[in-house]
RNA sequence: CCAGUCGGCCGGGCGGCCGCUGCCCGUUUGCGGGUGGAGGAAAGUCCGGGCUCCAUGGAGAAACGGUGGCGGCUAACGGCCGCCGGGGGCGACCCCAGGGAAAGUGCCACAGAAAACAGACCGCCGGGGCGUGCUCCGGCAAGGGUGAAAAGGUGCGGCAAGAGCGCACCGCGUUGCCGGCAACGGCAAUGGCAGGGCAAACCCCGCCGGGAGCAAGACCGAAUAGGGGCAGCGCGCGACGGGCAACCGUCGCAGGGGUCUCCGCCCCGGCUGCCCGGGUUGGUUGCACGAGAUCCGUCGCGAGGCGGAUCCCAGAGGAAUGGCCGCCACGUCGGCGCCUUCGGGCGCAGGCCAUACAGAACCCGGCUUACAGGCCGACUGGACCU
């Protein structure tokens, strides 16, 4: 993959190293995605923290409510999405992000391929909308 | 070989690619290399400890909570071991909240005459009466019936009929002797039977217990705003309130600033320096050498004790200890062949699933609960063969 520009023609990256990734540790930056973009797939909905992220770093958080498994179960899917979020980093070339995955049971038996598949739809379909985040009435 | 009882153990393996994390080494500070990295229940959070803080002069009592055969083990326990008693099983073995009901209170539905100072429905026996199968009086509690339970059970004698009324055996109480550390057991004598059940109803008795928890606790600690103390300098007037005073608060006028001037509006009324306390985010610690693991010896029936050697064996923090793929084992399904005690077993090729329960969060000892499948050992009952 080479450096080229993004279909958004926004932030170009020419020759720069890839993303890094980085977990997202804070409870307000969950919640501060809590309102942004959402993109849903069969296993999981996709959030977008509005704002710029910090260049050339992706963070993601991953929420796995009790609602969806035993403890086996939650770290399982966990770790089944760093893997493929950590597959797609290898390759990401979109906007620097804060992103959380919002998981579903049925990623535990979902197969892989199709994880990483919705992952990268989710993850351009987001990084194509506006920094800002959705317009929202002032509370 | 079949059926069963008890105890212990395992609970995937190998390889490839890509990752996470503690420690060590190197380093061009990007990273590279080495090495360690979940469980038997890590679970439920039900007990017991260590550790920490708070409270506490010592001892005791009350209250509350827990516990309950006896002896031992243990740091401790509601745990474990051994034994005793009761119950179940042909047996190996299993089950028991197993102190006190002659301290008191309470409850015992339905049925039944009567459910606890006993009593008499049907009955049985004797006597009186008359209308001769009913009634009255008295005796009895064996039989019937009710019930979870009705003042011991069986048999013989006895009697008007009966009854521990008498006797034998069993049960029970008391006393004595013997065995045992003890729970308790054995034997003998004796009493003719004392006494309903429930203490997982209150209660009584013995024993144990101060509270909260690693988000315990300790250390470091910014920036901004705000609080307190001290020192120096400064400190317009008036009114009111508080105060011994220093001084503080409110209001008005004057002053300064936003804004060069006026008006209006808003803001400020001390400044500087030093110190203190509190404290959010964060970092370090507690936090991985311990009632430690493995092996050996020794004492003990055993739980376990003692001694020696060797070893270091997870430390995350939106939470690491893995993700994906391939092969194999195990399992399972039907097919074919062989054997069979007709339950099944073995072999061959193939299909399917790709493992159960479950993820450390300060650490230990237990208990309880969950668990696909499999292995080992000891023992019991039975079948067959020699």
């Amino acid at each position: 993959m080479g450096p080229i520009e993004n279909e958004q023609g926004c932030a170009v990256r020419k020759g720069a190293p890839p993303f890094r990734f980085e977990s997202l540790k804070k409870r307000s930056d969950f919640k501060a995605a809590s309102v942004g973009f959402r993109f849903s797939t069969p296993g999981f909905t996709l959030l977008r923290k509005p704002g710029v992220g910090d260049d050339g770093i992706v963070r993601y958080g991953l929420t796995v409510t009790r609602k969806v498994g035993n403890a086996v179960i939650r770290n399982r899917i966990r770790r089944r999405l760093r893997a493929a979020i950590r597959a797609l980093a290898q390759r990401h070339e979109g906007p620097a992000m804060d992103i959380v995955v919002l998981a579903r049971a049925s990623l535990l038996t979902l197969p892989f391929s199709s994880i990483e598949a919705d992952l990268a739809r989710a993850v351009a379909a987001l990084g194509a909308r506006p920094a800002a985040g959705p317009a929202r009435k002032p509370s």
